[in-house]
DNA sequence: CTGCAACTTGAAGTGAACTTCAACTCAAGG
DNA sequence: CCTTGAGTTGAAGTTCACTTCAAGTTGCAG
């Protein structure tokens, strides 16, 4: 057996086969046809899914998740460095987040417990309080400012 | 002044008029009525959005927030220690959204890098390989165990 | 070669979380 | 008083990430 069929390429991702046209639609994983045009992965298609599904829970969208993916080659099958490269830039991401969660668990408590969470001047929403005048809100802990 | 009204509750919460109104009708928030029907809202009220916008930041549907913010009292101005309360037990929920990413963090390169992420035995995707039988993918990982 | 499960498509439906719109009313400064 | 910006409503629209459906086709076991 060379290729999966979709039913097993399902199977074996634990994606359903609906949402794994979906994605090819989107252009986020790639399948050849047969003769009688039912798609055939290729395992290495196993690793894209995989790393869909990763990168949506750290929360990332579908179309960031394309972007990140179109710097695989496209002319040949992404080698472990292809992977590995991009898996470090995903790192980064994952810590960002992490340290974000981490701020947000160690001052939940106190923040909200207190009185201060009034979303314009506290330390877990505005820390510093140095965009003060860059219009309101909890902009900084919801959008931290490293990235997009 | 004593209330706010809902542009400037908009203001202060960072949230727009529109998504206020929205958890207003969903039960998430309240507010008080002038004579002339129009909305005005306690600076108590600021936390409630503060505490929707931090769980939202979790990863937590409205549905389950609402469902949090039900055990604050309904007769009275939650006290500090109300807070202090839900906070607390959501601080296990990011501990654990913590550990995931965590995890995510500390195999990704590895496992993604290397061969082995085919989804269906890969200590990332099905640590401990205990639920090869209990249908495929990568369920642990995205779905895990603890909780829901 | 037949039967049937598995596949194909485009279109429409779903649910979450909002936003936008139209038509109207309110609040407050000049 | 009057104007004007801010607020009100219900209904409909939007985006994301899929799922479901109907109608038809393919692949393979028997």
């Amino acid at each position: 057996m060379e290729t999966l069929t979709i039913g097993d390429f399902a199977a074996r991702s634990g994606v359903a086969p609906s949402a794994l046209r979906y994605y090819e639609r989107e252009g986020l994983i790639h399948s050849t046809r047969t003769s009688g045009n039912q798609r055939r992965y290729e395992r290495t298609e196993l690793r894209r899914v995989a790393f869909i599904r990763i990168a949506q829970q750290v929360g990332v969208s579908l179309d960031e998740i394309r972007a990140a993916l179109a710097e695989l080659p496209e002319n040949r099958t992404p080698t472990r460095a292809d992977w590995a490269r991009l898996s470090d830039r995903w790192r980064h991401r994952l810590e960002e987040k992490i340290a974000l969660m981490q701020r947000l668990r160690d001052d939940l408590s106190g923040c909200i417990g207190c009185g201060c969470l009034s979303l314009h001047r506290c330390k877990l929403i505005n820390p510093g309080d140095a965009l003060a005048g860059e219009g309101p809100g909890a902009r900084i802990l919801l959008n931290p400012p490293s990235g997009t």
